[in-house]
This record gives structure tokens, sequence and C-alpha cells, in this order.
DNA sequence: GCCAACGTTGGC
DNA sequence: GCCAACGTTGGC
């Protein structure tokens, strides 16, 4: 029994690494880290898998939107960021034996052929249930649907 | 830069 | 286990 891929939104501040970052990486893939909350955690443990698409996404910026689409190409590991003293990402409760944090590798980056806003995303009212826009989400990692992937693709294309 | 919303921490 | 204080996220 296969399981269906999943699409996930995955945030990041273009100021440290966006898409175009991500496409300049050799092997166009980039280990995840960073990711210092419970619940995206979990996802990325329980629930990606090898092939999930990724909607990428810029947060706090200018502006802030779809970037681009990409996919899950390696499952979780341990974050060695986490015990590592000069990363920002530093976790003095995490060691080796004991990662508690993990991180996926993004690669496969797919341009669009446009960027979608968060504005554009917003005044769209087929997305209003989704995740990303519900008032207060601050969570980088979230799931999305195939219907609302349709129609940031829809969007995208103009 | 402001600040609302949320998660985490730690005193009790 | 409660909850106030604090830190962070991220839109604006």
């Amino acid at each position: 029994m296969t399981r269906r891929p999943r699409i996930w939104l995955m945030k990041t501040e273009p100021d440290v690494f966006s898409f175009a970052d991500l496409c300049a990486r050799p092997g166009r893939r980039e280990l995840w880290d960073g990711v210092r909350n419970y619940q995206a955690r979990n996802f990325m443990r329980d629930d990606m898998r090898v092939g999930d698409t990724v909607v990428f996404y810029h947060s706090n910026a200018e502006p802030s939107g779809v970037a681009g689409l990409a996919s899950i190409v390696g499952e979780a590991v341990p974050d060695p960021s986490a015990w590592d003293p000069s990363s920002p990402y530093f976790d003095a409760l995490a060691k080796p034996d004991e990662p508690r944090w993990l991180a996926v590798t993004v690669g496969n980056p797919q341009p669009l052929p446009a960027f979608v806003s968060l504005a554009a995303l917003r005044a769209e009212p087929r997305l209003a249930g989704m995740a990303l826009l519900r008032r207060g989400q601050r969570l980088s990692i979230l799931p999305v649907s195939d219907d609302e992937l349709s129609l940031i693709l829809e969007m995208a294309r103009g």
C-alpha cells in the first residue's frame, strides 16, 4: 500500500535562506535545520516522506509569499545544529545520542511562473480556510490540501 | 520598529 | 498543575 504524497508549506526568511539559495545549492538540496517547535518537528518525524511536495514560503519578507515548489528528498534525521554552540539554533539540552530536534532535506526546487504574495492568497476567497492564513498562525511547517495547492498553482499561472 | 498572538519556562 | 513572565514569530 503506497502512501499518498502530502503537501507541506515550509516557511523560511529569505534573508536567511531563500528559494534562490536552494536553487543555487550543490545538488539543489538543503538540510532544513533550525526547526525548534515540537509540532513542526513531529510533522517532520511522523508525516513527512520522500516525494512529498513542499510549498516554499518566504516569511518576514517584502513581500512575503510562495516563492516556488520543492520536494522532500530526505526524511527526518537528528539536527546537528542543535549541539553546535556556534549555531544560532544551539540547544544545550540536545545531544547527539538524544537529539531532541530533527531536520528533513528539501530539494528539487521547481520555480513557479510567478511569485504568489501573501496578499494575493488572502484575497482569494477559496483559500479562506488555509492554515497559513489563520489568525495568529506561527508554525513554520503547515499541511496544505490538494485543492489549496491547485489554487496556488492557478494563481501562479495568472 | 511595533505589537498581537502564541509557545515555553519556571516559581509556587 | 496553574499561570505570569518572557521570548519569538511574522505581518504590517
